[in-house]
DNA sequence: CCGAATCCTTATTGATACTG
DNA sequence: CAGTATCAATAAGGATTCGG
């Protein structure tokens, strides 16, 4: 980003001059909830070209944004992950991701791609605060989720916690109900397409405080 | 963005399809002040292409964020003035800007454009709260600037109000003495470089909530 | 198979000249 | 002043190849 850079002593352009080329925003994103492979970011983000993700990732990486980890023991494979640096951008995507959910409110376009994993961050700005905090384990299809749920923000990450006041478990297309307010959360726990262990209270109140149906 | 769409259906990706092209993020951030002409417009970003420029904001009009304004009586200029939609993009330019900052610690690169009119801007972001809400009238050189400094945040504007509770005026390099804080408020009032008009407490506390030098 | 690098085509941007 | 038009320079997209 030298020879492109805006030349201009502001923090909006030297922000950009870091983050303005196409698709870096959407990697972050994608990292936001936890670290991801080179070839699923490559599937996730669906049309960027293996070069461009390469090029992307070593930016990130040059900027301290983005980072290489090895994945815990049982895999091998070399993970991206988000710095600390790379997490302080959560509030401006999620800024992002409040102009323009209103251009959303028509469903999916044809030919869009729609990711559970993007409903799930949205969660984030969605949340409208509680007054019981709590930690949630979620597990969405294969992959689990913790939901840190403060009194003035929810932040979720991939991963397991043992700190959980519950657990809730289903496959991705219950899930997809609850984040669209298709269906409530008893009735698919009552349905069983949700199934919980613990107390039904921290899930509710989760999903009232994202504008969820109860 | 048609062509060059990301196709998710994700608010950050619909987002960037309209904000991500290169130069559109700076022209709100320079509106987000007041309605400005072309020419300034073209003169302020210093080094977008006049051909560039007009497609940006024909692009930006045509989603609602920026409009074409006549301007008061005695000029017949035609002005570019952020809609409401537009002025709802604060908190995320704000937002790139607080990424930007730790970059600016040096102060500028060589060849770098300094603004007042940036630097005015980031007065909004950095602006910590204050207990005792106030409305200046600042006159920044030949620029009339409104400072709306509520508790929890504090709203920028160029032109004029009968509502002040104290006018500050001074030129350019008084006020950038000022806000890059190498000369306290009251140095600047003594000295004569800035006069006042009205009680001395909202220029200090506007002058420390946003890290200033008071 | 993962994580890129290479080649070629197409789209966007930049520089400059020009017009109502 | 407020833009268009034109053309050269870059960056992005697509397909393929290459080394662990």
């Amino acid at each position: 980003m030298s020879k492109r850079s805006y030349h201009q002593f502001c923090g909006v352009a030297r922000a950009l001059d870091i983050l303005g080329e196409r698709w870096t925003l959407l990697i972050v994103r994608d990292l936001l909830l936890g670290p991801m492979r080179y070839v699923d970011l490559l599937q996730s983000l669906g049309g960027i070209t293996t070069n461009l993700l390469a090029a992307r990732l070593k930016h990130l990486e040059a900027h301290g944004i983005a980072e290489k980890v090895r994945a815990p023991p049982p895999s091998v494979a070399t993970l991206y992950a988000l710095t600390d640096r790379g997490q302080s951008l959560r509030t401006l995507v999620l800024e992002l991701g409040r102009f323009g959910a209103p251009t959303m409110a028509g469903g999916p376009d044809e030919g869009e791609t729609v990711s559970l994993r993007w409903a799930m961050i949205s969660l984030m700005r969605r949340f409208g605060g509680t007054t019981r905090p709590a930690t949630l384990q979620l597990q969405v299809g294969e992959q689990p989720l913790v939901a840190r749920m403060a009194t003035d923000r929810l932040v979720m990450q991939t991963g397991l916690t043992d700190a959980a006041d519950v657990t809730v478990l289903g496959p991705d297309s219950a899930w997809l109900q609850w984040v669209s307010a298709r269906a409530s959360a008893r009735d698919l726990l009552e349905r069983g397409d949700l199934e919980r262990d613990g107390p039904l209270r921290p899930f509710l109140d989760l999903t009232r405080a994202v504008g969820g149906s109860a």
